[in-house]
DNA sequence: CTGAAAGCGCTAACAC
DNA sequence: GTGTTAGCGCTTTCAG
């Protein structure tokens, strides 16, 4: 491997001058520099990447935690935070934490060992005191959680709303008896939307019933088996609002099974717009998240930590949008 | 942040020692080694890996470049790969090709400048004589795709036998005109299961339809809109085998749309094996690939590049296994 | 504008 | 079994 000191000797100038070139070429005389790159090209030197870490203690390198990477989603957010790293020359490093918070907490060392220069988490598993601890000396991004009253940076979307507004559109639709099937309650995400939900419920007079409500893991299966208890209930549901498409689509599956017709005899509204939720029949009414977005907002939002820029709004929230397709029954041309 | 000096000055000793105690243990007396893991403790301190790796040069760190991360498939591989990756120390760094050569090269720099150990390719967009030059110096793996007579080390399936397997279980069902949507020709991968269609059809004596043979790029979107051209031609296929599950499950839609019956009028066999196609209606017969473990076999492969192991079998070629379900008509069960 | 020299934090001969 | 010492390849004062 050729070094600097080989650049060096063969352009007769010092490491220093050679280092110069690379990083602060105005500060070399034209000729020399010119003789210097020459020489570079020549040589076909590459600067070693690691001994420039060592020296400046910057890695040009982030960090980004999911909990589980087969999940389109993450996948989504991930390629927005590596678009934008990759203008910005930061290479991206994959950590999964398969939900164990002693995982997550492992590659937080990173941080401080200074072998990563900021971390985007896409998972709050390792809850606000833990990480607001750490935000206050690194630099690290929360994604799609927002923690009202906290100084953790954080992109997300307003989840309450959200969930409210699914909901509501439930309502406006005649429906009265509306299912929720949440995400892990453990999960600000999750909570929030059934926040959302309650306060549909509330603002329209619909009392909240406890039987309404089952708590998921965002997994297709689940949504399958907790619908199927629903549809054995004396009086099931009208319509349902699930956390995330996936479970929707489970939920949707198991009450074709049963011979129930959606959108007449059950509504459904999802959550995040994955692909498949238009595809599927019925195509699925849903909240739509800016999945790339976020992840290039993250992006900017840990760059501006990086480099000690003053950050406004360290709370980044954007739009989530209702997509109405033919699961809610409010499409009429959809409806068979 | 506290060093090793710091460690080694409170626990009277050498740095040399205390660099012992963590790499070497047990050339340490155990007396001064339980001292100088007491003062670690106390301390908390964190030995600072980057000033390792330029010591050792060895980055405990390989890289994954992948062609387009927001695919469930890569993902699944991604998986695999960080799983042994974990067990074995080694964190993943994530690249994304875009579908670019020159991305997918300048990732390669990073093999030559040590900052990581070795390299995963997802993707062989480089050609084999440039992968087969990096090869002889570097630690690299090409996964999914198989190049006969090279001396790149692969992990793959065999896409010509499972591309016969796939047409050969259509033609067994009383198929004659059997369409084929390949992914891009320029990919292996695609011209290995449209070699293996060829040879299905050449075993069984059907004459092979220039006509029924389409280029699609594996999105949904293409798999539609092909099967709508053939769906409008006078003398449309009766079965379909895709190279893909989103292909797939977008000709099966289109077929649908115009009121096609599947599996009666028309048979359809995928690839992948998907999550997707276990739950779109009629559930999709496909070729299964395990991906999960083609990264784990990929990485161990690495591994042993990377720890100059020797390597019996470079080219390792997992099995892919037929899934039949609905789509194909052979489950009478499930024919309506 | 350029060079000498110190040193980032660690490891690995080489001594003792 | 432990310490001394010399770097890994680069950046960055400090002098000139």
């Amino acid at each position: 491997m050729i070094k600097m000191s080989d650049v060096a000797r063969k352009a007769n100038v010092s490491t220093a001058t050679v280092s110069r070139v690379l990083r602060n070429p105005h500060s070399v005389k034209e000729e020399t520099r010119k003789k210097v790159l020459r020489v570079i090209e020549e040589l076909n030197y590459q600067p070693n990447a690691l001994a420039r870490q060592l020296r400046t203690s910057r890695a040009h390198t982030i960090l980004v935690v999911v909990p589980t990477i087969t999940n389109t989603v993450f996948a989504q957010v991930l390629g927005g935070i590596d678009q934008l790293a990759g203008e910005y020359g930061y290479r991206v490093l994959l950590a999964n934490s398969n939900g164990h918070k002693e995982k997550s907490m492992s590659y937080l060392d990173h941080l401080k060992q200074k072998q990563v220069d900021g971390v985007i988490l896409l998972t709050s598993e390792l809850g606000e005191a833990l990480l607001a601890d750490i935000a206050k000396e690194y630099p690290i991004v929360l994604t799609s959680e927002f923690i009202p009253g906290s100084i953790i940076p954080t992109v997300s979307i307003d989840n309450v709303r959200s969930g409210q507004q699914a909901t509501e559109h439930l309502i406006q639709l005649g429906h009265q008896r509306i299912a929720h099937l949440t995400g892990p309650l453990e999960g600000l995400l999750s909570q929030g939307r059934l926040a959302g939900y309650k306060e549909a419920l509330e603002r329209h007079g619909i009392p909240y019933d406890q039987g309404l409500v089952q708590e998921g893991d965002f997994s297709f299966e689940s949504g399958s088996e907790l619908m199927k208890g629903w549809l054995e209930s004396p009086d099931p549901p009208t319509a349902l609002f699930a956390a995330n498409d996936e479970m929707a689509i489970g939920a949707m599956k198991a009450a074709i099974e049963k011979g129930i017709d959606i959108p007449n005899n059950l509504a459904v509204v999802g959550f995040d717009n994955i692909q498949f939720s238009s595809i599927f029949e019925p195509m699925l009414t849903t909240v739509a998240q800016p999945f790339h977005d976020m992840g290039v907002q993250s992006m900017k939002l840990l760059l501006k930590q990086i480099n000690q820029e003053e950050i406004e709004h360290p709370q980044i929230v954007l739009d989530s949008e209702l997509i109405i397709r033919q699961s809610c029954g409010a499409n009429k041309v959809n409806e068979k």
